[in-house]
DNA sequence: CTGAAAGCGCTTACAG
DNA sequence: CTGAAAGCGCTTACAG
């Protein structure tokens, strides 16, 4: 074919969005181009690594938009996103019906599911402020100074920052972790310095989707419902599907402060 | 409709095996019948359970069968198979490229990738005498006695295994066991009976497909190849998929013994 | 309520 | 090499 009608094609392409209707390939084609991975149930997080995520890697999010696009599904449940994330905007635009699970910022526009993450960390601190003083926090006050170190969501990072901390400001009694792993990273780090853990710091975590973190103590922690996070976005997923879209929805749910052993 | 006739229609696609294709409905039906659920990298193990777990519980295996049978896809990679599971039999009997990791019995009639388990053994248990004969281990010669409990998978599982063996036979002197998390639940069973790892006893694991476990002395193991495997597996479906069906395919690979502290 | 026709959006032979 | 037609296997209005 001519160089000129190719790129005149092309542009089209590129103008109207067009995307190839799988189902039509399909049928037409007799084939799916299609692959299943299946992990029966009870031992599929055995096969989590590496060779599974490298598969679901090499995926990428590309191939995933021409899937979704394509019409192979009629909606989208995102259970990880970050901040920079664009991947919920490409499907907002294609109309697809999207439920986040967390939101990238604090004015998500596409529909979410999350925790109320400040209710949780008041709850947490109220609960800091209380029990210490009973023990020798009261003489700092009441409130108390605050002091923040950054962390990404690893057990190590976890350790690095408490580590961090502790050399910068040693009268530290309480600390609020991001995660629970990191929480168990700052235990270590306060073991290795020598703080008794509730004793001399009392130390909360928050929540992560555990793969049993077991901790000594054990950790007292910011509790997500789970469950009913997961309920709330499969809800929104098929209000979304049925009705025509509102702007957005959004499900926020409270946290439970579970005490054990740390604080 | 007649009731007649609607039983002589069920009982036509009864005899036939209709399925009904799945991209013809889509094309018609202006849906996709489908959801994704997308997990991003980097954290997608975060959100394993319990709720993603249940999501994918719930789909079962009838459902996914009349995926796969549907014509969603163009063949399949089984990730987890039990003994007595029969979701492959009927994706042979669909006629669907389909490839295991392991397989159900020594004569698995469907493609299978998986380790040289016997082999791996031997290396182990040659590594046990060898360096057995440098302690005490040599005074109950070279070959020894060979005592064998049962576990599942998990490490409390392998904790309870190993004390019963010391209970029964208190003189054992080294432990080949069937994965990396059995071993672990061994190691503190050890522990708990006072024996020193290697010292009094060496411990051998079983590669699993790891995350991350720790051990405290580090694991001496049998480890698979896992890259391999899975691109054994990538390639033995591809190769499926192409040609006509060979009865089937088989790849079986070796292992490699890490020795690390625990023998 | 039932049955035949049109159409979903592609791919694949098949003429020109 | 290019273009028009047939067909993939369903669903969905639309007559009877």
């Amino acid at each position: 074919m001519k160089e000129s009608t190719r790129r005149a094609v092309l542009q089209a392409i590129e103008e109207l969005g067009y995307v190839s209707n799988l189902a039509a390939r399909s049928l037409a084609g007799q084939r799916a181009d299609a692959v299943a991975l299946v992990l029966t149930e009870p031992d599929w997080r055995q096969f989590a690594e590496p060779f599974f995520s490298e598969i679901v890697r090499s995926l990428g999010d590309a191939r995933f938009l021409e899937y979704a696009r394509g019409g192979r599904v009629d909606g989208v449940l995102l259970m990880s996103v970050h901040a920079d994330d664009r991947l919920p905007d490409m499907l907002a635009e294609a109309r697809l019906p999207t439920v986040l699970l967390g939101r990238r910022s604090g004015d998500e526009y596409v529909s979410h599911v999350d925790v109320d993450n400040v209710g949780g960390a008041r709850n947490a601190v109220t609960h800091l402020l209380k029990t210490g003083s009973h023990g020798h926090r009261h003489h700092h006050g009441a409130a108390g100074h605050v002091r923040v170190a950054e962390s990404d969501f690893s057990e190590e990072s976890g350790r690095r920052a408490m580590t961090e901390l502790l050399e910068r400001h040693p009268e530290i009694d309480a600390v609020l972790a991001a995660s629970d792993t990191t929480a168990a990273g700052a235990l270590h780090a306060l073991r290795a310095a020598g703080r008794r853990v509730p004793e001399d710091v009392a130390v909360i975590g928050f929540d992560d989707f555990p793969l049993a973190q077991r901790t000594e103590p054990r950790l007292t922690k910011v509790r997500q419902p789970l469950e009913q996070m997961g309920r709330a976005m499969v809800r929104l997923l098929l209000e979304e599907m049925e009705e025509q879209p509102a702007a957005w929805r959004q499900v926020i749910l409270r946290t439970e402060l579970v005490v054990r052993e740390s604080s």
